[in-house]
DNA sequence: GTTAGCACTCAATCCATTAGAGTGCTAACA
DNA sequence: TGTTAGCACTCTAATGGATTGAGTGCTAAC
C-alpha cells in the first residue's frame, strides 16, 4: 500500500499529538484535531492502514495509537522543519564564561540539558590530525622539569617531569631549541620511533632526560587522544515515566554516570557523518543497549585542523525531535564561532 | 527514664533488623530473633518505653517500628564506641603530579559506590594559601604569549595572552626574571595592588602585557584553592524507596550531578574534625537541605602541608553504618599507602 | 516483672464493579 | 466508492467495599 497525502497528514497529527502529551491517541482527536473534517470513524480506517504499513501501533487492543520506531523515523526524515526561535536565550547563557575549553564544554552541557530538559552529552574534540606548535622545557624547581605543549588549536598541556639533577639554563635552552626543532608542525602520528631516536642521538649527555621528556610527551599525547566526555541533566530522564520500568531507566543513569557505551556512541556520529552534521537515531537504532527504548540525536562540531567533537541529547522517543535538532544546529555553529574567536 | 542493658540490647536488634529490612519491626520478630527469652508483649512493653524516650517511632498506629535520628545517633555512637579501631595518624608527602590525582580519585570514588551500593564521595585535598611557584612567559607565534603559572600544589595554569607586536628573546627573560623575582612564593594575599604597580613599573613598556598575565595568576591561585569534587554512584540512591517520593530522590540525584551544597558539605566535615576523622551525619543533620532524608558518613584525610581531603558515603538513614565505617577507614588507609608511595 | 490472651487498628491486598476511551464492523448515505 | 453514523465490543483505569494480617495496647493472671 502505497501512503498518500491525507495518510501522511494523519500519521504527522498523531505524532505530534503524541509528542506532546505521551498518551496513546484516539480517532476522535484527531478527527477534532486537525483541519481535515474527517469523522473518527474515517481517521479509524485510515490508521488501520498505518497500523498495517507499520508507522503506528497499539499499545493494547482498544486503546489509542502511538508510533512505531519506523513512524517516528518517517516523521524525523520528511516532516522536519527547523524553529529557530529559542536560540538567543541560550547563546547568551553560553557567552557567559567561555576561558577554558572544559569549562565551556561542561556549560554546553548544561545549557543544552536545561533547554531541552533531556539529558545531554558532549564529547571534546578529537586531535588526531592536529600539529605540534611549539614546546618549552623549563625548570620548576630542582627536581622538576615543566614540558609545555601547545597543539596548533592552542590546546595546551603541561606535563612535570621528575629529573635527577638540575639544569643549567642555557642546557635548558638548547634543549629547546632542538626539540622545537624537530617537533614543530609535526602531527601528533609523526612523532614516532625513529624521530625520538634521532633526537635523542643529538641530546648527547641529556639522553636520559629526553627519556622522561619523550614520556612526559607521549603521555601528553595519550591524554590529548582520549575523548573526554561529559553530560548534563540525566536525572531529567526521570520525568519520562514511559521509559519503561524504573530499572530500564536506572541502567540508562547508571551508563551515563559511568559513560558506558558513550565511546561508542561518539565514535559512531564520528564516523557515520550525514550531510547536515546531525543523526537521529530511534530506539533500536541507537548504539548503545542501554538506551535501546531512547532517541539520541546528535550534531558533530568541526574545529580548524581536522578535530571533531559531538554534542548530543539523549531523550524519550516522544522527543521534540524540531526543538532540539534546532538546538543542536545553532549550538554546534555557536560553538563554531566561539572556536574561531579563540584562534 | 534511664535507658538500661536491656533496653538498649533490643533497640539494636530492632535497629539492626530495620538496616536489613527497611520493614518497620515488631515486637514478635524481636522476642525470635534476639536471645533475650522475653516474650513479644515484654518487648513491646520496652518498645512503648523507648518510643517514649524518643529512639523510637511508628510510621503509623499499630505498624511496627522504625528508628527516629535520635535512636540512629544512638547506635552509631555506640558501635563506634565498640568497633574502636583507632586510626592510624596520616601522614603523607605532597603528590608528585596533580593530574594523576584526579583520575585516582574518581577511581576511589568509583569503588566506593560500587562496593557499598551507596553514593559516594571524593574530594580533593584542599590547600589553603597556594602558593606561587613558578611563571614562565614564552612566545607562541607572533600575536600571543604564553604564561605558565605554576602553584606549589603542581596546579599548572596556562593563559595566552594577545600582543601586538613580537617580543624579543631577551626582554622576554628579562620579564621572567622580574616576574619571578617578585612573585615566587607569593601566596594570593600577597599580590596586592602595590606589588602589581611596583612590578609595573618596572615592566616599562609591557606593563599591558603584565595587564593579562596578573590575571591568569590571579586565576591559576582560584583554581587551586576551588575544591575538586567527584561524585559516583548516585544512582544507587534509586534502589532505596524509602526515601520517599520520587521528586525528593531525583532532588537528590539533581544536587549530586550539579554539586549542589556539595561544597558546604566538604567545608562542615574538614571543619567539624572528629578524633577519628570519621563523621556520621543523621538525617536533619546533614548540612545539605536536599540529603536531609538521608545520612552521611564521611572521613578526612590528610596529605602533608595541610592539605586535606574528604571521602564520603551518602545513602539512606538504614545504612550499614558498620560497613560503611570500616570501607571509608580502609580506603582513607588506602590512601595513605598510595600516597606514601608515589613520594 | 513477665506473660498469655484478646480486642482493636490500619495499611495492604484483593475483588468486583463501573466508567470511559477507543476500536472494529456494518449498514446507510452522498 | 469513499465517508459516516451507530453500535457492540474490548480493555484499562479507577473506584470502593470487604478481607487479611501484622502488630499494638491493655488487662488479668502467673
Amino acid at each position: 500500500m502505497e501512503i498518500d497525502d491525507r495518510k501522511l497528514k494523519i500519521l504527522k497529527a498523531i505524532i505530534s499529538n503524541y509528542l506532546e502529551t505521551g498518551e496513546p491517541v484516539g480517532s476522535r482527536t484527531i478527527s477534532k484535531f486537525t483541519d481535515l473534517n474527517l469523522s473518527s470513524a474515517t481517521i479509524r480506517n485510515e490508521m488501520q492502514d498505518l497500523e498495517e504499513m507499520g508507522f503506528l501501533k497499539q499499545p493494547y487492543t482498544s486503546a489509542g495509537r502511538i508510533p512505531t520506531d519506523k513512524g517516528y523515523r518517517l516523521y524525523v526524515d520528511q516532516m522536519m522543519v527547523e524553529k529557530d526561535s529559542e536560540m538567543e536565550e541560550m547563546k547568551t547563557q553560553l557567552l557567559e564564561r567561555v576561558d577554558k575549553m572544559e569549562s565551556m564544554l561542561k556549560q554546553v552541557a548544561k545549557v543544552l540539558a536545561y533547554n531541552t530538559n533531556y539529558a545531554a552529552l558532549v564529547s571534546a574534540p578529537q586531535y588526531q590530525n592536529s600539529k605540534l606548535k611549539f614546546i618549552q622545557l623549563s625548570q620548576v624547581d630542582d627536581n622538576q622539569m615543566l614540558a609545555v605543549i601547545v597543539v596548533d588549536n592552542n590546546v595546551i598541556r603541561n606535563k612535570l617531569i621528575p629529573i635527577d639533577r638540575p639544569m643549567e639554563n642555557d642546557e635548558i635552552l638548547k634543549l629547546n631549541v632542538l626539540l622545537n626543532t624537530f617537533l614543530q608542525g609535526a602531527s601528533l602520528q609523526d612523532i614516532n620511533l625513529e624521530m625520538i631516536h634521532t633526537i635523542k642521538n643529538q641530546a648527547g649527555e641529556y639522553a636520559e632526560v629526553m627519556e622522561g621528556i619523550f614520556q612526559g610527551i607521549t603521555e601528553a599525547i595519550h591524554e590529548a587522544d582520549e575523548v573526554e566526555i561529559y553530560t548534563n541533566g540525566a536525572t531529567n530522564m526521570l520525568k519520562y515515566p514511559e521509559l519503561g520500568n524504573v530499572e530500564q531507566t536506572t541502567k540508562l543513569l547508571e551508563a551515563l554516570e559511568d559513560r558506558q557505551g558513550l565511546d561508542e556512541l561518539i565514535d559512531e556520529t564520528l564516523h557515520n557523518d550525514s550531510d547536515t552534521g546531525i543523526q537521529v537515531y530511534i530506539g533500536e537504532e541507537t548504539p548503545v543497549s542501554s538506551m535501546k527504548d531512547c532517541s539520541i540525536v546528535t550534531a558533530t562540531y568541526e574545529l580548524a585542523e581536522g578535530a571533531k567533537g559531538t554534542i548530543g541529547i539523549i531523550g524519550p522517543k516522544r522527543m521534540d525531535y524540531q526543538k532540539v535538532v534546532s538546538t543542536l544546529k545553532n549550538l554546534t555553529g555557536e560553538l563554531d564561532e566561539i572556536f574561531k574567536k579563540k584562534e
